[in-house]
DNA sequence: CGCTTGTTTAGAATTATTCTAAATCTTGAC
DNA sequence: GTCAAGATTTAGAATAATTCTAAACAAGCG
């Protein structure tokens, strides 16, 4: 039932699609909040079916433009787990992902803040690191 | 340039493959080769086209059988960096991997050996994971 | 052998993504 | 405000990546 909050929500967006150049337009605003309603890592064929429930003429290269215009701007995450479809995440916190081989679920763990991860050779400049656990979920678990 | 031991190098593979009720066939024998000889993460693609050099009349449907068939018997690893095409690898060490965003290179980097990574949530079973980092290889930091 | 089952093959089909060109919208200079 | 420049959206075509299909082959077995 929430309803949004518009001003605060759109000062938010237009000041990061700013640090791009990129402009606030209704479409990338739908999706973004699309990303923000259910935060389940939808691929953009499902972002595209929800944001048309709203805005029923958006256009699948819209989406994907859209898509990257938030990746671009720093407001969604894409992830990759596994061949298929990308999908896509508005938690821009460090987090990694936990991907149930039974139920294919997705859900947001958390990880130490430091690169914890060793070796890297030297002259190497690490940027970002992404972390994917394959496992089987806590509901799955059980049903087992 | 390099012979292949043929009787050792093919116990292990029917070892392998027989553990998940695959056969060793000589078209699986060529892509596990093709893995092995350049190890630069391929796509299927790229290993199609090195596997037709040996065996031209190799098709495309069959590289993917074999990649998944060296996959499921714990041959060879999927390695998926970004949108596009899914990458192998036949490095089955612990491993993560560094991904030049410049170059596009691909790295295999250590891993400490036991999951670094922090609060699962109780009832998840983790079964494995994989560490991707995104940065700036060396030669490339040298060239800026 | 003759049967069963697993594998390969070419090509069609499907899925995921990007490209293209025209229409539309925004912004800023006049 | 008017208008040109540039950004964005759109439908649909094009491309890339992968999977499917059906027929031919091959191996193992009684
Ligand atoms: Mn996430
Ligand atoms: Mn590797
Ligand atoms: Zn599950
Ligand atoms: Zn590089």
């Amino acid at each position: 039932m929430k309803l949004r909050s518009p001003s605060h929500d759109d000062q938010h967006l237009t000041e990061r699609l700013g640090t791009t150049g990129l402009r606030l337009t209704p479409q990338r605003q739908q999706v973004y909040d699309v990303l923000r309603q259910k935060r389940d890592h939808p691929t953009a064929e499902e972002v595209f079916i929800r944001a048309k429930k709203a805005m029923p003429e958006i256009s699948h290269a819209t989406v994907y433009n859209c898509l990257d215009a938030l990746v671009k701007c720093g407001l969604a995450r894409q992830v990759q787990l596994e061949r298929g479809a990308t999908r896509f995440c508005p938690n821009m916190t460090e987090h990694g992902h936990f991907h149930c081989s039974v139920c294919g679920t997705i859900y947001d763990v958390e990880l130490p803040h430091e690169l914890p991860c060793v070796a890297i050779p030297s002259g190497f400049e690490p940027q970002s690191y992404d972390v994917t656990i394959h496992g089987t979920c806590a509901d799955c678990a059980r049903k087992k």
